[in-house]
DNA sequence: CATGAATGAGCCTTCATTCAT
DNA sequence: TATGAATGAAGGCTCATTCAT
């Protein structure tokens, strides 16, 4: 009886180590080459056979959106405590970019909106909800101090919010060899485009 | 013979009509779901067989490269007329950003970047090195007139070429109802961010 | 009316010449290529269009079969003439190999016997059956005259076609640069092999 | 653990089963009408779904290539011993034709020169030139005893190589009904054809 | 009659998903 | 529970055949 319960338990570990395993190759291939990767590449990479990887996620598309969930969630709390870590607007500002440059650049095809299309119905909607909420907030409040000129804040938000995808990170990133660099960059062009 | 010529002639415009309605159909599917789209859909939609469609373009990438540059040849077209009918660079770049937002909405798909990754060979690169260079030198005449603040004019128009998108156009055009308030939203956003 | 009827002789005389092409391109074709050949290439090559083909010949089986039949009975002609130019059975089976060899290096593909494969139902059978005749026959001769050793003649002649078929001749006159010398070899052995 | 490798070794044998299955199947249908047969065919007759068949070969002609290299290596073996079970080189060429004669009629297509059409690149020459090769010797070694009339030993043997092709030996035993006399038909034939 | 564009059935191949072991 | 072989629907492409001009 011992015994067993200790088989188990070791089972029980094995296959949360193997969900993750699955969870982690997805991850890196689907942000490398988008929907296109195959069911199997994902299993071979994560040392699994394709059965195990069905096992947890009844579909790719499931798959999928449980990686870009996650993709999602890590983003999201990088993002709430870079705008928390700054005191002005334009310091949140700056500091929301420069977080999502970072998260960019390892997850480019995941936080793609397109990658929402991939589940239509149930889906979630990406970071970019949350995203967009954060800086509409953030230059609502710029603009209550008056460092940020007048304008409806979720249409500036969502301007702004097409400097911050996750391609655009990757391309200027690319640019300028560092995604400091290009955070900077963006940031410089993004406040100067909003000052009052 | 002269009834030999009429029929030639006449068939050869029939012939040219299928083309266009090629062309139109596969243009349209394509802007709106990308290279997913399957050749018999084209077919259908332009009225016609599949074996119609591959007599024309010998694969589904031949297809895909010649909407593509089609669209290219057209957008590249107007952009060319936007930056010439302008004097101040202030004013060509607000006119470029006007033209490109007119041209995206019926070519979202066809217009990105990846779609030049359909035919990875022999491919052209879609209008973006076109609008780059278009736009490094507006930026570059207004930095030397002082209207423009300093900085390198090649990465001010990478980014500035983030904001024109066919996707970003779209998604703007759909918040303002209307691409001409998206671009003037978009183009009041670059000038301040650019202006000395 | 009299231009008429002029036209129409012209027009008669046009129609003959176009079958005539078209029968000559699906004889080189099908030689060189066997039934793979497209009707498009046959009717490219032979300078007109599809449908003019398919005014003559209701299916590429039926052109097929046209063409192997032409060339059987072009054959077969020769093959009489042969046989009857020579006077004692050893020198007429050496006759028909040369003027089979000679026949062959044009025809390979179509003179097979797989050609008749292509048309299982309503097909001829080639020149099989006529030179297997003229073989026995020669054979049976030379076996009344002593020259040659006793056994079926049907059954030797049988085999002794089988060094006749045109893809033979072909890799022989291959080896020995020249049909004539090929054959000569094949009529020594033959000859050889057949003697008393 | 037991259970798993049982599992493992029982499924294993399955898949090989299923491989000799695809193959058999294969070889029966290639044998029988060529390359002309369908993949769904080949899968059909063996039981299982196309996937399956493109599990083991990547393509049509690896398949067709698999075969044909199965039944060569099969008929080599077989030529060897033959030709290593007899003594003077009369005998050896009389076992040699026996042998090939045997293997041919359930290989028609197969071990045809034609065969190795299919896969023009990294292809095996089938058969034909180990067969030549061996003949050849045989021919020299004869002609060393003086038991076989002089002549280029590889000319001779390409001569009597067309006598041993599947398409011959099919024939052959279909008017003899039965190999074994057909093989006998031709030894004799071509030892009176090469006698001195 | 000639033409060749149009047609569409059918083939090869891929890959998400299932299921026996 | 893990495995990966098996499945088969579906997509890209070809080519024999038809038919409007």
């Amino acid at each position: 009886m011992a015994s067993k319960g200790e088989g188990a338990r070791r089972q029980r570990r094995d296959v949360r180590r193997n969900m993750e395993r699955v969870l982690e190759a997805a991850q890196a291939l689907f942000a490398e080459r988008g929907a296109e990767v195959k069911m199997c590449e994902v299993a071979a990479r994560a040392g699994v056979g394709v059965g195990t990887v069905y096992r947890r996620f009844p579909s790719k598309e499931h798959l999928f959106a449980a990686v870009s969930a996650a993709a999602c969630a890590d983003t999201s709390l990088g993002l709430e405590q870079a705008a928390a870590s700054a005191a002005s607007p334009a310091a949140k500002l700056r500091a929301v970019i420069v977080a999502q440059y970072r998260h960019s650049l390892h997850q480019a095809a995941l936080l793609e909106r397109s990658a929402a299309d991939a589940l239509p119905h149930e889906s979630h909607q990406g970071i970019y909800p949350t995203l967009h909420a954060l800086v509409a907030d953030v230059i609502g409040a710029g603009q209550a101090t008056g460092a940020f000129r007048p304008g409806d804040p979720a249409l500036l938000a969502a301007m702004v919010l097409e400097l911050l995808g996750p391609r655009t990170a990757l391309r200027l990133s690319q640019l300028v060899e560092g995604c400091e660099g290009a955070a900077d960059l963006v940031a410089d062009f993004v406040l100067a485009g909003l000052a009052a």
